[in-house]
DNA sequence: AGTGATACTGAGATTCGTTCTCAAATGACG
DNA sequence: CGTCATTTGAGAACGAATCTCAGTATCACT
């Protein structure tokens, strides 16, 4: 992964794109794979993941990582966005909200880092959530812990 | 864990808070277990585990999920504040910079979502790997990816 | 077309972090 | 001192993600 010399757009790695393309819900690595196999029966997980990754890795997907031990999320739209987090029922929904400009070179002047970029995510509860009893939510964490 | 009508302040417990305080490194469930062995040798890696989680849950700490397939750190540091971890080496170091206040009504406007807070981490090349060569960084991501 | 080199795949095993199970221990309190 | 709920520790179990490796597909070149 370090240094592809060659990288092939295979039919499994097309299927993968294109079921991530058509999700706007921030699937799962293994809901992809669920997915994927609707159309292609005889591609293994470890195929989902590796081209899961490599498309994080070329810049083609987003990786989240919504906190708990929640598995990772994946996300087709690239352009910088942030997230919100419903506490209630897990989902995640994108946000476009840039950070201010300067608060970037700010952080960066403070800490010494040379700063790539950042993850964002607020937490709350979904509109829907906060519809059917804001107050019943378990304070567990969200509706899958694990 | 939703309706502890009795709680105890046991040895244990102590024991992990007192390791969490005294860390400044954000360390991982795993680190505090292996330091608090050292006091307390038959302690089991179950109990810290459930420990840090009450912690989490009353708000005597608080838990990130640094992205990655890696591990949850802890922070006994409850005051709001975010962090930059390091691609390189995978460490994090605290920050204490505000968003600013209108941005979560903002964001709680447009969503329509009940916020209850947010994560905020920078990603980048801290000090240290910048001086060995920052050049060299692995492209697969922290130093320990799982 | 044929050949060798290289990249990719799928199945299953493996690893790792975390949670669960459950009997035994502990602590609070009358 | 007895009772009862809470907590503990050991190990099993779990789920996500990665690794291994033999087999397959594709490329570059002849």
């Amino acid at each position: 992964m370090t240094d592809q010399t060659d990288l092939r757009l295979t039919p499994q790695r097309m299927a993968v794109l294109e079921v991530l393309r058509a999700a706007h819900d921030h699937p799962t690595a293994a809901e992809v794979y669920e997915q994927v196999r609707r159309t292609s029966p005889r591609i293994g997980s470890a195929t989902v993941y590796r081209t899961l990754a490599l498309l994080v890795s070329t810049g083609q997907a987003l990786e989240l990582s919504l906190g708990g031990g929640a598995a990772a999320r994946y996300d087709a739209n690239t352009c910088r966005h942030d997230h919100a987090v419903c506490e209630g029922c897990g989902r995640a929904v994108d946000l476009d909200h840039p950070v201010p400009d300067g608060m970037m070179a700010e952080i960066a002047r403070r800490s010494g880092f040379a700063i790539t970029g950042y993850d964002l995510q607020f937490r709350g509860i979904c509109p829907d959530c906060q519809a059917q009893g804001a107050g019943s939510i378990r304070v567990g964490g969200p509706a899958s812990p694990q």
